[in-house]
DNA sequence: TTCTTGACTTAGACTGTGTCTATCTTAGGA
DNA sequence: TCCTAAGATAGACACAGTCTAAGTCAAGAA
């Protein structure tokens, strides 16, 4: 059951060309509490395909996103970061010391904890919720 | 009662030198809702102050931030947006169309949402929640 | 009040992240 | 096998933010 090759499946039947390119940037994105930069996975996609460009990986990265397939996360201010996890809801645990992100999945529906009166006419769909806090680790060094 | 006065005389007793640019960047950030990005906070600190360099207001937020009189957001992958509301808990509700950020309230706790078990080892101090919609407006304009 | 000095401000160079354009290459159907 | 539109490429460009070296000034000292 490997699941780039659903996703690469998946992107075939909705017309998608499959280059080189695309399949190393897709199998680069495998895994869990993957969150890469775009420059991560470009280094990591030339690692296998040594002539492959930014723009490609920024552009099929944007493809992934709008496809649903990926998530972009803006846990810093810095650079975007990129989910593949997007089928199951979640969201982030970021430390605050080494910037790790972990993906957890809290309890309950965060939409429900905001009152009608606090919606302003909103019609609102998601909510995204980004906790913070020392890793153990960097706990450890800390002390 | 005048907040900005409030804040400027705290800063003060912190031995901040007062000086007209950052008496101008407080005054420009002061406001219920206000949401500035730096270049936002320089162009409107520049109406009244018209020499003040750009460099100078980068460093007059940062030092906001960190004294904790001032929050950094992020609600989107670009530039970062100034929030005097510093000192009333409060999230975030973005609109999807045109961007409008507002200070929204919701119940309890979002740090009690998350169980020990998702949470890694990590030391948790703070929860962002960031929820997404359309406004009244940009509904009204869509339909 | 004037002097002094280190904190502050400035212009502009520089970096990192991301986008765009013009040209070249290629996947996949005919 | 050939054709062609979709995709890939290098490099210029744009935007957000940081850094540096030199000039300026707030506020305490005399």
């Amino acid at each position: 059951m490997n699941k780039m090759s659903d996703l690469l499946e998946r992107l075939r039947d909705r017309g998608w060309r499959l280059t080189s390119q695309r399949r190393v940037v897709a199998e680069v994105l495998d895994g869990d509490h993957v969150h890469l930069t775009a420059d991560e996975v470009h280094a990591r996609a030339a690692e296998r395909l040594p002539e492959i460009s930014r723009a490609t990986v920024y552009n099929t990265l944007g493809e992934l996103v709008a496809l649903g397939e990926v998530l972009e996360v803006a846990t810093d201010g810095r650079a975007k970061r990129y989910d593949p996890n997007a089928h199951r809801p979640h969201q982030h645990l970021v430390c605050f010391a080494c910037g790790t992100i972990r993906d957890v999945h809290p309890t309950g529906d965060p939409l429900a904890s905001l009152p009608s009166a606090e919606r302003f006419g909103f019609t609102i769909t998601t909510a995204e919720v980004t906790y913070r806090g020392l890793c153990a680790d960097c706990a450890r060094s800390a002390a």
